[in-house]
DNA sequence: GATGAATGAGGTTTCATTCAT
DNA sequence: CATGAATGAAACCTCATTCAT
């Protein structure tokens, strides 16, 4: 029997965070059970999860504010150290794509929680107005790239719609075995939204 | 108490297999037992279920392929009867965006189906290689396209991934409750595709 | 591995129900898990008891109406026979003490469920007044045995309570190993009665 | 945070017994777990409890004979004060539907063990011979009362047993929101058992 | 004395599926 | 073809209690 190992509460909870998003990310959503996250973090008990978190509900919402919380804190600086708007569209293009090719199992740990979680009522936790607030954030740079005769005019929202979505896609892409170099990629997605969106001259 | 009905085999199946989409997309795949199935079909037992798929995985296999003609029964058409590759991108564009927008629920179920379902070993039903052919196809015209001067040059399987996850984003977006004018919102997206594949000119 | 037994939905939840019964009389409240249950009367699973029963305050509340329909067949005749108010209370008095002495498993498990079953919200599902329509039908018996003549006057709540009481007490006194004699017991506690209420003459 | 409170081990044993008759009073004896017992008292861990507790049996022997020493506490003295065996009987009476109305709380909770506690091999841990003292002390006063020519002949144990569960289920009927004056009960209730017993007169 | 983390047993319930009718 | 009863596995969660600090 292994011996009692004590760890903060803060450690232990971001330890079965872990494990849970490796099991959704390996076995899907519908196999993350406690008793297959307790067992891959090496948990005595699944009684432990129970203690860290009110609900399972409460474990899933652990695992989208962590994984959320990775991916802002490394794609923000970057956004923030651009100094047109065009460039910050840009850069978020190529630190996103770069942070998923990093970080592949939280990306679809993130995305199977998205999809799946509900409240005890049965609608979904994470509805599609969960995207809502970055896409108003995408919006309002392109705005200014089209005041400052940065971009073409189009619609922000279709244009929004379609980046994040071609982002998400572009996270299974760079984690799959035979996958292309992820900074070929954001390279090339860059360059295809400078296109659709009518920017004069894209970075080299 | 209902009269015991007796149907075809086949008939029973697509009642079943309706029933199923509509548990999926109002609550979830995790939502879709069989009782709740039998239920929302009316069946007396969930035997009946059992009777008519071998397994869980075959009804949730049967949702997907019945989905999916409906999709290629719909939109193929319309492609074959273009006549330039450009020409049938746009179309499929527009016909599809159609398509999700007459048929929420199919395309919520479906998106489902393919992100959980599993085999029995864990690995998914439908990887992120399901895509391919379709994908191949896409870029099969975008290179025809090409070659016939009517697009610049570009990473066909970036453009493929990326419009692919565009039309599954506008699935969603349709089919909000605030949603956009379906037949706007792909007249916008063919636009932006137009014009990220350097289309010269783009139909009015 | 013993053979599938297929009984009809009746008599299975009748057998669940006895069950039921002696595990709460034998060993508490507390003691009645379904898995003890399902142990005592032979079932495979604890399933089987969910299959025929929605809750487990589903079982409790079939205990009390079983037992209860049990008393009230047995008793309810004998009173029914007697001709006058005081009569038919004292012959209530004798039955009820029978019974008790015939069935007390099923009286002490009768107690257990009203005292303790406790609705989802907290609050006691059989409250103190579960028992006004008996006290008042036992009100109504003795206003009339007063305007007869046969019964001094006195409070007939405190009276109809005292006496319910009384017979609750002699339910668990007669059925203690060391028992007094129920049909004497009967008798004294008539005698007593019939003291209190005033009556002339107490039958032989 | 709560600041860290030191008490004697005294006072928290009274805190939390206490606060276990709360627990059990309003939610019932299945209700009274260690955590809610410590969530009501303001403690900050359950272990508090089992360090000051043996065992939950021990906390809840520990309800048993506080109740039951303020009870006789209170109650004692009033017979002591009386000079003969039926004016003694008649304070009893009198004196405890007056505590039953004053701490209604500690009553249902001093019933609610009783009737549930039970010792780890599943036997009651509060038989019906739990009574067996106080009844041999009823009958004692009875039999005195008797044989001073205060009362009639009657079997003493079926009249004790009686006026035992009568006042039993006065406690109750004098904590319902709906409650008779527990004065007046008191005074019904005696008087129905003076004359039960064949007295002469009954204090006016 | 007090605390918060850890433990292992066991609770009810739901599930997909099988079987006899 | 259809049905309702039966099955055994496994789900989440709560419990009293122990341990290290």
């Amino acid at each position: 029997m292994a011996a009692r190992v004590r760890l903060s509460a803060e450690v232990r909870r971001a330890q079965i965070v872990d494990s849970a998003i490796g099991v959704i990310a390996d076995d899907g959503f519908a196999a993350a059970t406690f008793a297959r996250i307790a067992r891959r973090a090496g948990l005595s008990s699944t009684a432990l999860i129970s203690y860290h978190f009110t609900d399972k509900a409460d474990l899933m919402r652990a695992i989208v504010g962590a994984v959320f919380a990775k991916a802002y804190d490394f794609i923000r600086p970057r956004m923030d150290a651009q100094s047109s708007p065009a460039a910050i569209l840009h850069e978020f293009i190529v630190a996103s794509v770069e942070f998923y090719a990093a970080h592949p199992q939280a990306i679809r740990a993130l995305t199977a929680v998205r999809g799946n979680l509900r409240r005890a009522d049965g609608r979904p936790e994470f509805g599609p107005e969960i995207h809502d607030p970055e896409l108003a954030q995408l919006q309002e740079f392109m705005h200014q790239a089209q005041r400052a005769g940065e971009m073409a005019t189009f619609d922000t929202r279709v244009a929004a719609v379609s980046l994040r979505a071609a982002l998400d896609a572009a996270a299974l892409e760079v984690s799959r075995p035979d996958r292309t170099d992820p900074a070929r990629y954001a390279r090339e997605l860059a360059r295809l939204f400078a296109s659709a969106t009518g920017q004069k001259a894209v970075k080299p």
